[in-house]
DNA sequence: GTAGGGTTAG
C-alpha cells in the first residue's frame, strides 16, 4: 500500500517544532480560521485523500520527540541549541537549475521545420517528418520538440523519437512534452509518461513534478496533484519553491486553509523566503474565503519578511479585499500600489471598478474613471463591461452611455451580452422603459442574445410601468430563445403580480409564472383561497422556500406579503411575515439595546415593512399591557435606498406611520430613520388597545 | 507556448 504523506514526511522530513513568534502567530491564525470559516469553499472538488491536517495530526500531537529532540535527550550535556535555527527542511532552498544548452546554429532552419510540422494535418505528419532537413540529434530534436504545437504534434514527435531510438531519452524531453500536453489538459497522457519514466528509471525532477501537479490542478484532479506531491516526497526528492507553491495552490483551491498555512509555516521554518507568487496564492485563498483576517495576515507576513508586493499580488489582494467586503481598504491598497510606482493593469482596474460598483461608491467610481482616462491606463473588454456594470450598480446613466458608445466604436471591444445586459439594467432600474425597450430591440437587430439577467431587468421595468402585454411578449421571446427562468426572474414576476392593479393583468403575469414555477402560482392561489388556514400553507411555504435559491427567498416572501396586503388580507400577510421569520428570511429585523429598540426594515418590501411595523406595535402593546420594562427610545430604519433609483420605502413607511398616527418622527440626524420616545409611544399604544384585545392592525 | 508556480465579469 502506498504510504501517506505523513509517513513520507516522517521518513524524510520531521515536522519542525518551532516555538518562535511565527509559531504563535500561526496558532492565532488557526483560531481565526475556526471562527471565520462560515463560508465553505464553493463547490469544493472531491478528494478521496485524507486532508493533510488529518494526516499531520498524529504527528503534531504525538509526544514522540523528533530526531533533534531525541538527540538532545540522549546527550544531556549539549547545553545550548539555537532555537531559531531551522530544523529539518521540507523545502529545498535552491531552485532547480536548468541545464545550459549550447546555442544551436541551425535554430532558424529547425524552427521553420517545426512550424511545418505544427501546421500539417496529423495524417501528413509522418510524411512531413521524412523531409527533416537535419540529423535528429539530441540538440536538434529538443529544439523541434520545444517548438511544436498543439500538444498532439508534440506527442507524435516524442513517440517517433522514442521508436527511432537515436539516443537515450533524458528527463528534459519528458518535461518539454509534458508541458505541451498540459496546454491540452491531457493529464492521462502526462501520467502515462510519468509512469514510463519511473519504469525506465529516468529521474523525475522538480520540473517534472511541478508540471504534473499543475496539470492535475488545471484539470481539477486535485487528488492526483496531492498524490504526485506525496510520491515526490516518498522518492526522497525535495520540492523547490516552484513545486512547493504549486502544491500550496492545490490545497488553496481545495479550500484547505489549515493545510496551506501549515505547509507555508513549515516552509518558512525551513528557511524559505516566500516570493510574491506564494503570497499571491495565500491572498487568493483568503479572498475566496472572504477572510479579512487572513488577508491581513498575508500583508503582515510580507511586511515582516520584507517582500514587496508586485502587481499580481496587489491585484489578488484587491480582489480579496472586495470579496471580504472592505472597499475602503481596497481603495487604500490601490493608493499604495500607485505610491509604490506600479502602473495598474486591466485586472487591477476591473477589481476596483467591481468593488466601487458593489459598494455604490459613486464618487470614487467617477474619480477612478477620470483617472483612467487622463492617465491612459490600459482597457480591455472585461474592464469595459465591468465599468458598465459598475455604472449600472450606481446608476451612472450618462457615463454608461459614454462607455457603451466607446465600445460600439472600438474594434476589439464590441458590446456583447454582458454590455447589453448592463444597459438594460441601467435603463430598467432607472425607469426609462422606452430606452430599455430600445436596447432590447437593438439586441435582436445586432444578433446579441438576451440572457436571463437582461430579461429580468426588462421584465421588471415593463412591470413597474404597467406595460403588461409587452412584458408577456418579452417573457415569451426569452423562453423561445432558450432562457431558463431562474428564481430571480420568478421573484421579479411575482413582484409584478403584487403591483398589478387589475385581475386581467394579474392573470397574464401568473400565466408566465406558471411556465416557470407552477408551484409558486399554486401557492399564490392558496393564500387567497377561502379555505386558507395557516397550518395548511405552512408546509408548502417551507417546501417552496427550501427549493428556492438563497438570494431569492426573501424577495419571494416580501412579494407574497405584498400580494396579501393588496387583497386586503392583512392577517395572512402577518402569517407570512411570521413564516418568513420562522424560516430565517428576516435575520436582524429587531435589535435591542438597553436604551433603544430598533427595527430594521431595509430589506423588506413596502407591504412587508408595513406588516412588520404593525406586528411590532402589537408586540409592544402587549408589553405595555403586561407593564413590562421598555427602553427610552424606539427606532425604525428604512434606509434611504443606497441606489438612487430605489428610494420609496422610506416615503411609504412615513405615510403608513401617518395613517396609524404613530408618534414616530423622521430623525434629523439620520435619513431613513424614524424615532419615537417611550414617553410618546406608550400613551399611543395604550390608546390603541381596546382592552383586553391587543391587535393594532389597521 | 523560453523544460516548472500566482491575478480580471452577475
Amino acid at each position: 500500500m502506498a504510504p501517506t504523506l505523513s509517513t513520507a514526511l516522517d521518513l524524510h522530513f520531521p515536522i519542525p517544532q518551532t516555538h518562535t513568534k511565527r509559531r504563535i502567530f500561526f496558532t492565532r491564525r488557526k483560531r481565526t480560521i475556526y471562527c471565520n470559516s462560515t463560508k465553505p469553499p464553493q463547490n469544493p472538488p472531491f478528494t478521496k485523500t485524507p486532508s493533510l491536517s488529518e494526516q499531520l495530526r498524529p504527528l503534531s500531537t504525538t509526544t514522540l520527540p523528533d530526531k533533534d529532540q531525541a538527540r538532545l535527550l540522549s546527550k544531556p550535556k549539549s547545553t545550548w541549541v539555537n532555537p531559531t535555527k531551522p530544523k529539518r527542511s521540507v523545502i529545498s532552498l535552491q531552485r532547480q537549475t536548468r541545464s545550459p544548452y549550447a546555442h544551436n546554429p541551425k535554430v532558424g532552419e529547425l524552427k521553420l521545420f517545426a512550424k511545418k510540422l505544427s501546421d500539417c494535418s496529423e495524417d501528413a505528419f509522418l510524411t512531413v517528418l521524412d523531409e527533416i532537413p537535419l540529423e535528429p540529434t539530441l540538440e536538434n530534436a529538443l529544439l523541434i520538440l520545444n517548438s511544436l504545437k498543439p500538444w498532439q504534434k508534440t506527442h507524435l514527435f516524442f513517440t517517433w523519437l522514442k521508436t527511432k531510438n537515436l539516443f537515450p531519452m533524458e528527463t528534459i524531453f519528458y518535461n518539454v512534452t509534458m508541458k505541451s500536453l498540459r496546454f491540452g489538459r491531457q493529464f492521462e497522457l502526462i501520467e502515462e509518461l510519468a509512469n514510463e519514466m519511473v519504469s525506465n528509471e529516468i529521474p523525475l525532477d522538480n520540473i517534472t513534478y511541478s508540471t504534473i501537479i499543475t496539470c492535475a490542478k488545471r484539470c481539477n484532479l486535485f487528488d492526483k496533484a496531492v498524490e504526485w506531491f506525496e510520491r515526490m516526497y516518498r522518492t526522497g526528492l525535495m520540492p523547490d519553491e516552484v513545486t512547493y507553491s504549486a502544491i500550496l495552490d492545490v490545497y488553496a483551491k481545495l479550500g484547505k486553509v489549515e493545510e496551506v498555512v501549515s505547509l507555508y509555516e513549515r516552509g518558512v521554518a525551513s528557511g524559505w523566503r516566500p516570493d510574491p507568487i506564494a503570497f499571491s496564492v495565500l491572498a487568493k485563498m483568503y479572498g475566496e474565503a472572504g477572510d479579512y483576517d487572513g488577508i491581513r495576515y498575508v500583508l503582515e507576513e510580507m511586511k515582516s519578511l520584507g517582500v514587496r508586493p508586485n502587481l499580481v499580488v496587489y491585484n489578488t489582494l484587491l480582489e480579496a479585499m472586495g470579496k471580504a467586503g472592505k472597499p475602503g481598504l481596497a481603495r487604500s491598497l490601490f493608493q499604495e500600489l500607485l505610491d509604490s510606482g506600479l502602473t495598474p493593469n486591466e485586472k487591477t482596474l476591473t477589481s476596483l471598478a467591481k468593488i466601487y460598483g458593489k459598494a455604490r461608491w459613486a464618487k470614487d467610481a467617477l474619480e477612478l474613471w477620470e483617472e483612467m482616462k487622463s492617465k491612459k491606463w490600459p482597457m480591455d473588454f472585461i474592464l469595459y463591461n465591468t465599468l458598465l456594470t459598475m455604472c449600472a450598480d450606481i446608476g451612472l446613466v450618462e457615463e454608461a452611455e459614454h462607455l457603451f458608445m466607446d465600445m460600439k466604436q472600438s474594434r476589439h471591444c464590441r458590446p456583447d451580452s454582458w454590455s447589453y445586459t448592463a444597459m438594460l439594467k441601467i435603463y430598467g432600474s432607472g425607469g426609462n422603459v422606452s430606452k430599455a425597450v430600445e436596447i432590447f430591440e437593438e439586441m435582436s437587430e445586432v444578433g446579441v442574445e438576451l440572457n436571463v439577467m437582461g430579461a429580468t431587468c426588462l421584465i421588471q421595468c415593463l412591470g413597474k410601468a404597467g406595460r403588461i402585454d409587452e412584458l408577456v411578449r418579452v417573457f415569451s421571446v426569452s423562453v423561445q430563445q432558450g432562457i431558463k427562468p431562474d428564481d430571480r426572474l420568478c421573484g421579479c414576476l411575482l413582484s409584478v403580480v403584487s403591483r398589478c392593479e387589475n385581475k386581467a393583468d394579474v392573470d397574464k403575469v401568473l400565466a408566465c409564472l406558471q411556465q416557470a414555477n407552477p408551484r409558486l402560482v399554486a401557492f399564490v392561489n392558496s393564500i387567497a383561497d377561502e379555505e386558507y388556514c395557516l397550518d395548511n400553507v405552512k408546509e408548502e411555504f417551507k417546501g417552496i422556500i427550501s427549493d428556492t435559491k438563497d438570494d431569492a427567498r426573501r424577495p419571494f416572501c416580501n412579494c407574497l406579503i405584498d400580494i396579501c396586503r393588496n387583497k386586503n388580507l392583512h392577517e395572512r400577510a402577518h402569517d407570512l411575515l411570521y413564516l418568513g421569520t420562522l424560516y430565517g428570511l428576516y435575520p436582524g429585523l429587531h435589535n435591542k439595546t438597553a436604551n433603544e429598540w430598533c427595527m430594521d426594515v431595509r430589506s423588506l418590501s413596502v407591504g412587508a415593512a408595513q406588516t412588520a411595523l404593525e406586528e411590532w406595535m402589537g408586540t409592544l402593546a402587549k408589553t405595555v399591557n403586561r407593564e413590562e420594562a421598555l427602553p427610552e427610545l424606539f427606532s425604525a430604519q428604512t434606509g434611504t435606498g443606497t441606489h438612487k433609483f430605489s428610494q420609496g420605502l422610506s416615503n411609504s413607511f412615513a405615510s403608513h406611520l401617518k395613517k396609524l398616527a404613530a408618534p414616530f418622527r423622521q430623525s434629523e440626524e439620520k435619513a431613513g430613520c424614524f424615532v419615537a420616545t417611550r414617553e410618546d409611544l406608550v400613551p399611543w399604544l395604550r390608546s390603541r388597545i381596546p382592552s383586553p384585545a391587543v391587535s393594532v392592525s389597521v
